[in-house]
DNA sequence: CTGTTAGCGCGTTCAC
DNA sequence: GTGAACGCGCTAACAG
């Protein structure tokens, strides 16, 4: 047989810090001081008993360790699904967002618990924080669930939410500022001397009407009273009929803001089979830079969100308030990234 | 005051069944009983202490009940960030197949635990499952994990992998026949005329060499022997790039099967910049049938995988791995879907 | 430095 | 139909 000890045969699997301590002959707590590295060991002793768990395969149960710790290791990522039921966690910016929280959450020690929460009942939040199954939790996207968050706030702390920022709500909110970004692209269109504008992108979820009252409200008069305020499914193939209808019915534009990048592939799209052209005829705007945002025909213009940086405030301001301290509501402000559709 | 339950005053937040037991005047097990539902109980006595239960906002604590019967409730889902540690989670395709894992999981009342894992141990998967943080795992993607897996699967069953099957592999695999995908693309290609082909998407990850390897293996000697086969880094600003180059350089194939979607894209991008025309000049073949590609300029024509459904079947098989059913490994065909890029 | 004891919050025998 | 007692696997005083 091979000497390599991953190889050699176990001797018998332990499934317990107990029957370890019978193997070594020492007392129940004397491993778990080995294994856990904490109070006060005669380092002899401890490597052994770490030998020993290592040659039978044995770690330290977690879920019990955690019982015992009066916590779950676990950082709930929550996803309501608002407006649209089907594909949040297909947009790119959700995932790529999770994909970060997951990131972050690893270099703390914490397990990353994903919900997609269907908020049917008006305590949804409150039932699923009762039931302890993690040590705090972050909202991705308030969607229309912003009374819920503010009612759970006043007796959870451990909680903070990706989204637009209201200093009505009463809990902390890590975003984007969605009214500048709107106000960033209605300049960069009137800069492109863009005159006949359009908004993709007309909703309920609160980031999106930010952006649409930063458009709106940054156009003169004259303009903001012939731009056409367009409502969009939240798929990128209803997206695609929309604008598709949108340009049949004889709309032409001459420069579109549009609420999220995929909105704004989708209307490239729709263009292209228009025989509109990106950007002489048409200038697209686009909002979050997506990572595909790059590859489009053409790459897109958009309002930049810092993705991973508000993963990682998520995460920081939820550990700290873990921590105890007081954490406050951030904003981030998105930047215009110019590409080849305006 | 409300007379609305919810908003009433709290008389006092319970954390514990003991506490609601003395609260109800009964014994610990009598509540025990009356919120689990099990065991037989007055039913006058167990309405009377749900009531309570809900007045005092208290939910039995997931975690205790899941020490003392032995499980965790939970199902990992494993990433192992192989051949680029970047940015899996932001293919569509990935988060797409998370998001239906995890609306299938919670039909079966189970968590989802999302880990990120850097495999750089031969037994982190060992040490995950030793953990003993969920009842199974679904690990998405084998990267080049193959060894590691069938090392964990000779004593441990709860674990299913979603990706391409292979008769040496000690586990139950869940995926598409990649082989037969590549083939499905090479006839297509043939079918429209095309001879003078390329393959974008050279890499050791096995589904992509498995559908390297269909497409190339359906191909006459003649066709294949000119076709190119180019590698392709996993980002889709690097792939761009790759494509780019690779039209700068002068190749001119009139047909290209890219080994994703995402490929697909960044080839359109970099070909509409070349001023190559799609599909007259040059006809492209994805792979996936993302939600984009359907918006992709021109839509892209795809080898369709079912994703919902791959996703389906993983939850199912290991349900049934957890019930102690025998579970075989299963390989779905995947479909050509014909849009205007071909 | 190490062992003994007492729980974390719950489910489940076994009595009554 | 209900209560008392025990233990899931672990950590943290308190002794010695």
């Amino acid at each position: 047989m091979s000497k390599d000890p991953a190889s050699a045969a176990r001797p018998k699997t332990v499934r317990s810090i107990a029957e370890l301590a019978v193997i070594a002959n020492v007392s129940i707590s004397t491993v778990s001081r080995a294994l856990t590295g904490k109070g006060s060991l005669n380092q002899a002793t401890r490597d052994r008993i770490r030998a020993l768990a290592d040659e039978h395969g044995f770690q330290l149960n977690v879920s019990a360790q955690n019982l015992r710790l009066g916590r779950t290791g676990a950082i709930a990522v929550l996803l309501p699904l608002g407006h649209e039921r089907g594909q949040q966690l297909s947009d790119p910016f959700f995932s790529s967002m999770l994909g970060h929280i997951a990131d972050a959450l690893t270099g703390h020690g914490y397990d990353l618990l994903l919900s997609r929460v269907l908020p049917d009942r008006p305590d949804w939040l409150d039932v699923f924080v009762r039931s302890g199954r993690a040590d705090g939790a972050i909202v991705i996207g308030q969607s229309d669930q912003g009374a819920v968050l503010s009612q759970t706030a006043t007796h959870y702390d451990r909680l903070v939410v990706w989204g637009n920022p209201n200093p009505a709500n009463g809990y902390v909110t890590i975003g984007s500022d969605n009214v500048t970004g709107g106000a960033i692209a209605a300049r960069h269109l009137m800069a492109r001397g863009r005159q006949n504008l359009a908004f993709f992108g007309a909703s309920t979820a609160p980031e999106f009407t930010a952006r649409q009252q930063g458009f709106l409200d940054t156009l003169p008069d004259d303009i903001r009273s012939r731009t056409k305020i367009v409502p969009i499914p939240f798929t990128p193939e209803a997206s695609f009929a929309v604008a598709s209808q949108f340009f049949a019915l004889g709309n032409r534009p001459d420069g579109i803001f549009c609420a999220s990048d995929v909105i704004a592939m989708s209307v490239l799209s729709a263009a292209a089979d228009a025989g509109i052209k990106v950007p002489q005829d048409l200038a697209v705007v686009g909002f979050d830079d997506i990572l595909l945002s790059r590859i489009a025909s053409p790459p897109l213009t958009t309002v930049r969100q810092d993705i991973e940086g508000g993963a990682h405030r998520l995460v920081d301001s939820l550990m700290r308030k873990l921590a105890g301290e007081q954490v406050e509501s951030h904003c981030a402000s998105p930047a215009l990234v110019v590409r080849e559709s305006t």
